[in-house]
DNA sequence: CTATGTAAACAAC
DNA sequence: GTTGTTTACATAG
């Protein structure tokens, strides 16, 4: 087994880690003159794939300047965890079966963003290099984590360095941050789950501490209950598996936040019911992958939307890998925004799970990071914006200019404007700068239209939300 | 109280 | 048996 590094050493530089918001992407001269240019159909530009995994892949960002974007135009590329990064055959550990498509080098790319958090890159050594995938082998899965890589500390090995020293404390982390770690290092953010387990094993003590399965629970329990984590559908034979968690946009951007998402608000306050469950409503009776393709008591759900300011309002349902765009358009806040667009039963129900859904959107799109230094009311103000958890979406017109020089100029937000339903008034609009997603990336909260906060996400990857709603 | 871990019931593979 | 959802209890802080 070989073990390379397969970071270019080149990449893999620490220390000139400097300021996330500085990298050459935004430095590079920018006037908010330009059009995106959108050419949907550019071949040169991306290849879409109509794929679960590789939509993230699939843009090549040219000059910071503009973007074409089938949609989901992901943290990745501009990816903090500097896994994937253009020009590098190979990524850290995909397993063939999430790559479909090949993997399109980004040419413009800024290289320079290096998260400065080592934990976040230290597994790279554990997972092999892999041939680029077949793309239609889809059947083929093999965990990139096989069993006999026994990482025990085998100092003939060569370059055993299993885990850092700051490692240590990676180890104390609770489930859901250690969850966010793997999938963030992941291709695409996206693992199965028999793959997540396989990373707690490694990298984690929670598997030896435990003789039980427990901890296989409670990572199940944590990527359910965390909106941090997504389902998408798993495509071809592997499907019946079960599904490939992703992070979500939101988390990339956001940070995890507390897996609270069901918990009961007021347990049992009074009257303690300190026997078990005797009286005790069934638990899980609503439980299953039928929420794969049945959407039960989604009306009760609602309630924890509202209490919890992380979730995406469709957690029981896969998430297409991109935004369906009806799903778009009717909930532009698709994940990470407090005030949600709450669909009613009946509408969640009408949402019926399309498992090929994951097609090009019409909208372009570029990052905000792109915008980084312009000033916040000329954001909020452009007629085209619709801040889209690190994106801006725009319209399909590539005529329609994105911003004026002058405020003045701006055009006054016309009723097409596309705001989030929830925008208008008590919505929040999380506006993230910089590296997106990257450690000391800052995001600025938007409440009704008022910059109002900052977010930032710490070492471990938590967002700092000074104005965390708790209702 | 909140955040988290843990156990477990349960449904649908 | 596995995967995913949900409820419930315990406990640390």
């Amino acid at each position: 087994m070989k073990v390379d590094h397969l970071e270019d050493p080149a990449i893999m530089q620490w220390g000139t880690y400097s300021n996330p918001l500085l990298t050459p992407m935004h430095q590079g001269n920018f006037n908010f003159n330009y059009p995106v240019q959108y050419h949907p159909g550019t071949a040169s530009t991306y290849n879409y794939d109509r794929n679960a995994f590789n939509d993230h892949y699939n843009l090549a960002y040219q000059s910071g300047l503009s973007a074409s974007c089938p949609r989901s135009l992901n943290n990745n590329s501009f990816d903090m965890t500097g896994l994937s990064h253009p020009g590098v055959t190979v990524s850290s550990h995909p397993p063939p079966m999430y790559q479909r498509g090949p993997q399109q080098p980004y040419e413009g790319m800024d290289l320079s963003q290096q998260s400065p958090n080592n934990n976040l890159m230290q597994l790279d050594h554990e997972y092999e290099d892999y041939p680029r995938p077949i793309p239609e082998d889809l059947t083929a899965y093999s965990t990139p984590y096989d069993s006999d890589i026994s990482r025990a500390a085998t100092p003939s090995d060569g370059s055993p360095l299993p885990l850092r020293d700051d490692a240590l404390i990676e180890k104390d982390q609770p489930y859901a941050q250690l969850i966010f770690r793997a999938l963030k290092d992941a291709p695409n953010h996206t693992m199965i789950l028999r793959d997540i387990y396989d990373w707690f094993r490694k990298n984690t003590d929670k598997a030896a501490a435990s003789d039980s399965k427990g901890w296989q629970n409670s990572i199940r329990h944590n990527l359910s209950m965390n909106g941090a984590f997504e389902k998408v559908d798993q495509p071809g034979e592997e499907a019946r598996k079960g599904f490939m968690w992703r992070l979500t946009h939101d988390a990339l951007a956001n940070g995890v936040k507390s897996t609270t998402r069901y918990r009961s608000k007021q347990p049992n306050k009074r009257g303690h019911r300190t026997g078990l469950y005797p009286q005790r409503q069934l638990a899980g009776a609503m439980g299953g992958r039928s929420a794969k393709k049945q959407l039960r008591h989604k009306a009760r759900m609602h309630d924890a939307y509202r209490s919890d300011p992380y979730q995406s309002p469709s957690r029981s349902m896969p998430t297409p890998a991109t935004f369906d765009s009806a799903f778009n358009s009717e909930m532009s806040m698709y994940s990470g925004s407090p005030s949600y667009y709450s669909p009613s039963s009946s509408e969640v129900d009408a949402m019926e799970y399309q498992p090929d859904a994951y097609g090009p959107v019409t909208d372009s799109c570029i990052p905000q990071q792109a915008f980084h230094g312009l000033p916040n009311s000329s954001i909020s103000s452009s007629p085209l914006a619709a801040y889209n958890d690190g994106y801006i979406q725009l319209p399909s017109d590539p005529a329609v200019p994105l911003f004026t020089s002058s405020p003045a100029d701006t055009p006054s937000p016309s009723a097409s404007e596309p705001r989030t339903p929830d925008s208008q008034g008590s919505g929040w609009d999380d506006n993230f700068y910089g590296n997106m997603g990257g450690i000391g990336s800052i995001g600025f909260d938007y409440y009704g239209g008022s910059d109002i906060g900052i977010s930032a996400i710490n070492q471990d990857g938590f967002a700092t939300d000074p104005l965390d709603e708790g209702e």
